[in-house]
DNA sequence: TGGTACTGAATGAGTGTTCATTTTTTGTTC
DNA sequence: GAACAAAAAATGAACACTCATTCAGTACCA
C-alpha cells in the first residue's frame, strides 16, 4: 500500500507543478502553491523533492521520457524518411495540443533552465533531437536527402521551427486546424528544402 | 550638461542590464549588481525606470529597434525575395555574433516576459517577424516562392529556425564557423522549400 | 540659495526551507 | 482480529534571509 501512496503523491505534486508553473513561470511561483494544487502540505513536498529546482528538473525529465517513448512508437510505424519527416511534425504538434500545460512550461522555462541550473544537463532533450537527426541521416542514406545537409543545423532549424509555431499556438490560443495546417505547410517546407534533385514530396 | 548627463546614464543602466541578466538571467539578477557594473548608485536606476520589469522591457524594445533598423538597411540593397532571404538569415545570425550578451538576453528572456508580464506587448518584435513575412509576399507576386505558403506559418519556422540555431551557438561557444556554415545550410533549405517548381537557387 | 542629479543605508514584504509534532501504516504477539 | 509499539509519512507554523524599492540627505551648479 504504501509504494502505491508513495507514486501517488509524488505524481500528484508534479502534475500541480506543471499547472502552477505553466500559470505563473517558475520564478513567480510558490511551493505553498503548488501544494494547495496538489493537496498536500508544503513540507510533503520536500520528502520527494530536494528544492523547488529539482521540482522542475523531474517536470522536464519524466515529461520528456514519455514523449520520446510516444514518438519512437509513432516513427516504428514506417520506415520512409520522407513519411517520418511528416509524423514527427505532426506528432509533435499534437503532443503540444494534447498537453497543452506541459508545452508551455517546457516552451518557456526549459531554454532559461539549462541555461542557468548549472547541475541540469538536458540529456532527454538532446536524445529528442537525436530521433530528429536519425531521420536526416536514414533520409541520405537511402539518397532521397541532400548529401550536403548538416544534421546538427538541420535537425535544430526543424526542431526551432517546430517550437516556434506550438508556441505562437500556445500563447494565443488559436483554434486547434492552426495546428493542423502549420503541420503540412511545415512538412511540405522541409521535404522540398532537403530532398535531393527528384520528385519528391 | 544635465541632458548629456541623463543620456549617458541612462545607456550606462541599460548596458550594465544586458551584461548582468545575459549572466544570470533576470531572475537572478540583482538590481544592486546592475548598479554596481553602471557605475551608478542603486537609486539612480530608479530615477531612469519605474522598476525592474522597466529596465528589461526597455532593453528589448530598444535593441529590437536598433536590429529592425539595421536589418532594414541591410536588405535596402536588393529587391530579389531569394537573395534578401540569404541575406535576412545572414544578417540575422550575425547580429547574434557581433552583440553576443543582448542575443542570451533576447533568446532567453522575451518568451517569458512576453507570457507573463502582462502590460508588455512586443511590439517590436512582431514588426521584425513581419519583415520576414514580407520578404515571402514579395516572393511570391514575383512567382519565386510557392503561392500555398502561409505567410504566418512560413516567417515563424523561419524565426524559429534561425532562434534555435543562434541558442545553440550561445550557449555551447562554437566558434564563428559554425554560424557562418549554419547560415548557409538554412538558407538553401528555406529557398529549395519555398520555391515554385522551377530551378531555384 | 534654490534646484537638480544623485546617493546608499534602511526598510519590510515576501518566501524557500526546516523540523518538532501529529497521523497513518506496518509488524508482532496473543 | 484486537491491542500495542515502532517506523514511516505527512503536516504546517515559524524561521532566516533576501532584495526591490524608498527617501532623507549630499554634492554640484548657476
Amino acid at each position: 500500500m504504501s509504494s502505491i501512496r508513495q507514486g501517488d503523491k509524488r505524481f500528484r505534486i508534479l502534475r500541480a507543478a506543471v499547472k502552477v508553473f505553466a500559470k505563473n513561470g517558475f520564478h513567480n511561483s510558490r511551493i505553498s502553491e503548488i501544494a494547495r494544487e496538489a493537496e498536500v502540505a508544503s513540507g510533503t513536498i520536500y520528502l520527494y523533492f530536494r528544492n523547488k529546482d529539482d521540482i522542475l528538473i523531474n517536470v522536464f525529465e519524466e515529461s520528456l521520457d514519455d514523449i520520446i517513448r510516444d514518438m519512437e512508437k509513432e516513427l516504428g510505424a514506417t520506415d520512409d524518411p520522407r513519411l517520418r519527416v511528416k509524423l514527427f511534425i505532426r506528432r509533435h504538434l499534437k503532443l503540444m495540443k494534447e498537453h497543452r500545460e506541459l508545452a508551455e512550461v517546457l516552451q518557456v522555462e526549459l531554454r532559461q533552465s539549462y541555461k542557468f541550473m548549472k547541475e541540469y544537463e538536458p540529456k532527454h532533450w538532446i536524445k529528442y533531437l537525436n530521433i530528429i537527426a536519425r531521420i536526416f541521416k536514414e533520409g541520405q542514406e537511402k539518397g532521397l536527402f541532400r548529401e550536403d545537409l548538416s544534421l546538427g543545423v538541420t535537425k535544430r532549424a526543424l526542431f526551432g521551427a517546430l517550437d516556434e509555431i506550438a508556441l505562437h499556438w500556445v500563447l494565443t490560443k488559436k483554434d486547434e486546424k492552426y495546428l493542423d495546417a502549420a503541420a503540412e505547410q511545415l512538412a511540405r517546407m522541409v521535404l522540398e528544402g532537403v530532398a535531393t534533385r527528384n520528385g519528391s514530396s
